[in-house]
DNA sequence: ACTTTATAATAAACAGTGTTTAATTGATTA
DNA sequence: TAATCAATTAAACACTGTTTATTATAAAGT
């Protein structure tokens, strides 16, 4: 009884070989480039074999932005020590989170640096996976949490500012990955600036 | 003389011919299914014929969603009188920014509800364009001055915010636009609740 | 050991895609 | 009327994702 279990191993094998292959193709030439037929050419093997191991194209790409996506969140959990003063726990997690991202985007580097309209698939499944996995808005509200102004509110208000802090924060991803011409100097006074407008909002007290 | 202006007119028909088949194809199958052999069956011509109009298939999409966004923008411009409140303007503002994006999404329906990895290309030229005409930034910009808070500040920081504010709106329409799971009540929540945390963050007299 | 059964793998085809090229039609100019 | 130039086409090229019928191969049942 236990051929079935090498004969799963086995298979899983293949399927991340797949996957693998597809995922230095995409590192290599880009993800807009990837094709079925070059996954089979690199695990040598023909075509059609890789629909016994995956419905489609669009199950390996999302499986291997998803496996990407989660490496990359589980790199950023800060340990944020307790006496830490939220604001800098805020700013630094948030600025690692917004640096990590676009030097993400930079290693996917033919994909972002290229303008053919399927630059943000990318983005879009990292954008669908912060929901997946409530992990990082998870933490942004524990952040949240410890400033004083939140005090007072209830916890599904503190996970609403969460959601609107982290979907700004790809908005500005989204920019600067788009926009290829702001110099680093502009670079980096807008993400400061998103940081600090967003402090001034989630820390004063007035609001609400 | 005149031969060579009534061609060029006619070129220039044909040009236009060849964006609305494709903006029709687009509005009723998708982006994403646009295809330069359905765009040829549609104008009654060969395939071949609309390289002699356009570069390829990504100028001809390229060009359909300046169009459309110009249009889109130009709908946006608020008549902001003067008496009325900064903060008033700048909420309404926003509000309608955010609200007429969405519908437009809604209008290329096909585009947003649908998963595939192009989902965004939409969004991506919307994006793009919002830097090409810096109008809108400007007229935010011309907002943001209203406010007591910005009155020290330079015109270069007020641009600066002005961009942040602008791409966190984008992060929000594109977090509404990619989770098709969000309820309409979670939905306004979001709306407002962005609207609250830039006016805050902006209307902050202690920031910077 | 032999046959059945299930699975792995392939080659080939299908229906598309964007784009290029060489040939042809048709109107304008000389 | 002949030469010229642009418009237009059919056909091909090199791809794409996916499906199907076929063959090889390894496992299981008898």
């Amino acid at each position: 009884m236990k051929r079935h279990e090498r004969q799963e191993r086995e298979r899983d094998e293949r399927r991340q070989a797949i996957l693998d292959a597809a995922s230095h193709i995409a590192a290599e030439e880009g993800l807009e480039r990837l094709s079925i037929r070059k996954i089979a050419e690199r695990i040598e093997y023909s075509p059609g074999i890789i629909y016994h191991y995956f419905s489609g194209k669009e199950a390996i790409v999302e499986q291997l932005l998803q496996q990407h996506y989660q490496q990359f969140v589980s790199e950023l959990s800060a340990a944020s020590a307790k006496e830490t003063p939220p604001e800098l726990v805020f700013s630094q997690t948030m600025r690692r989170f917004i640096e990590t991202t676009l030097a993400d985007g930079s290693s996917y580097r033919n994909i972002m640096l290229n303008e053919s309209p399927s630059v943000l698939s990318h983005t879009a499944v990292l954008f669908r996976g912060a929901s997946e996995q409530r992990a990082a808005i998870g933490m942004l509200c524990g952040i949240l949490r410890n400033f004083e102004s939140m005090r007072a509110k209830k916890d599904s208000d503190i996970e609403l500012t969460a959601q609107i802090v982290w979907s700004a924060a790809f908005g500005l991803i989204l920019r600067l990955t788009v926009e290829k011409e702001i110099p680093a100097e502009q670079r980096e006074k807008l993400i400061d600036g998103y940081i600090e407008l967003m402090l001034a909002a989630v820390a004063d007290p007035n609001r609400g």
